[in-house]
DNA sequence: ACAGTTTTCTTAACAGTGTTAACTAATTAT
DNA sequence: ATAATTAGTTAACACTGTTAAGAAAACTGT
């Protein structure tokens, strides 16, 4: 039966892969991902429709692929921020995390679309049990994101009045919540803000993880 | 020239919209505003598509008569749960609405997903100014719900350590950043708490809207 | 009642979409 | 050289939203 491939073909062949890919997501990046049609990526590589199918199973697998890139580039901006505030007190780190996961959304809109609104199940899956389909690279951040936020809540619950006992806050469970909120905020304005000023709609974030933080109320 | 309808062909184009709407809201109660397709509603109400192109302008005139029908169901609820609550404390009240915005989204997620995913600009243009387009009944439950917060943020800022002078918090700003996050608890778990009992699901909102009223820190 | 106007609805088509079966041409392995 | 595998194309299927043009019915004014 042999092989089948000389060494030459799987060359070409990952190199078409990656034009597929890199048609889909210049259509992608400047259209969103609803306008990246099997056609019009065939036209830009200079193949038919079908060529496409040989490389990729459905649009459906080819998108996640693009999912998988912006998910990378979101996770290594996030594990950026971490690493560089490892000097900083826990909150001031938290909230300069906060703060670039608004801030990517802001900047990578398509990214963020297809990331938390067609992918959401995705990252869901992926925060529950690391998937062996990504390098570490590519999830660390958000890893990082919930570690950050456990590690304080937990400080909290220690320093705080003692005499509740037990641990009232289920410290995996806020962070969860923490995210929730955050991903709301970009979901609701990033339309919205695209119009505005960076250095406005930065400090605008700002007063949400602030609030976020300390309790709307409190 | 003259009026060019007579009374009875006014009743039955009335009666065609109505079933036009009434079959599109079917298929997309059943499969989700993307299954909605001109075709399947000209099937179900026995006409050509074509017809249906004498009655709506186009497709998305149509989604947004959905869009109405279940944002005006919406807020009645939201509503409904304000002057319920009257004689608890603000914050109790709040806490109801939340829940109740919760709860709405977990029981209709199609409608869920037409207002906060596709419609979610019209939501936003609709808090900055009542439309005329909608009686008072459709978006009141909205207004009802930052007016409690303002209210109750308002109040807190009155109460708290004096010291600070003029008010630190934009109590407009403070409500929406709430209803962000709440939005994003949403759509964040609709899709993960479809499977969940009834009764685990409002625990779970419930110790979120109080984590997000405490803050998650303090 | 008849002619003319208006409204209502259909037929047929255009321009797209994802996807697949069947076929050809080229390359590789034995 | 022959057989097997791979790469790529053509042509079609079953959809999608939308529209131009025409037919049929209903209503209007005389």
């Amino acid at each position: 039966m042999g092989t089948g491939t000389s060494t030459r073909n799987l060359q070409t062949k990952e190199q078409i892969r990656a034009s597929i890919i890199d048609a889909a997501l210049k259509l992608f990046l400047s259209n969103g991902y609803e306008h990246v049609s099997m056609r019009k990526i065939a036209d830009v590589i200079q193949y038919t429709p079908t060529t496409i199918y040989h490389h990729f199973q459905n649009k459906e697998e080819l998108l996640q692929e693009l999912f998988h890139i912006g998910f990378a580039k979101f996770n290594r901006t996030i594990r950026a921020v971490f690493y560089e505030s490892l000097e900083q007190t826990g909150e001031q780190r938290l909230s300069a995390m906060l703060l670039a996961y608004i801030e990517f959304s802001m900047d990578e809109p398509q990214h963020h679309q297809l990331i938390f609104h067609k992918f959401i199940d995705r990252v869901l899956a992926c925060m529950q049990t690391a998937p062996e389909s990504m390098d570490k690279e590519s999830y660390e951040g958000m890893f990082l994101l919930m570690q950050t936020v456990k590690a304080l809540v937990a400080e909290r619950e220690r320093d705080g009045d003692g005499g509740d006992g037990e641990s009232l806050t289920d410290v995996t469970e806020a962070a969860i919540f923490l995210w929730t909120a955050v991903n709301g905020y970009t979901n609701m304005f990033f339309p919205l803000h695209r119009s505005v000023e960076r250095e406005w709609r930065r400090q605008h974030a700002e007063r949400f993880v602030d609030q976020l933080l300390r309790g709307v109320l409190y």
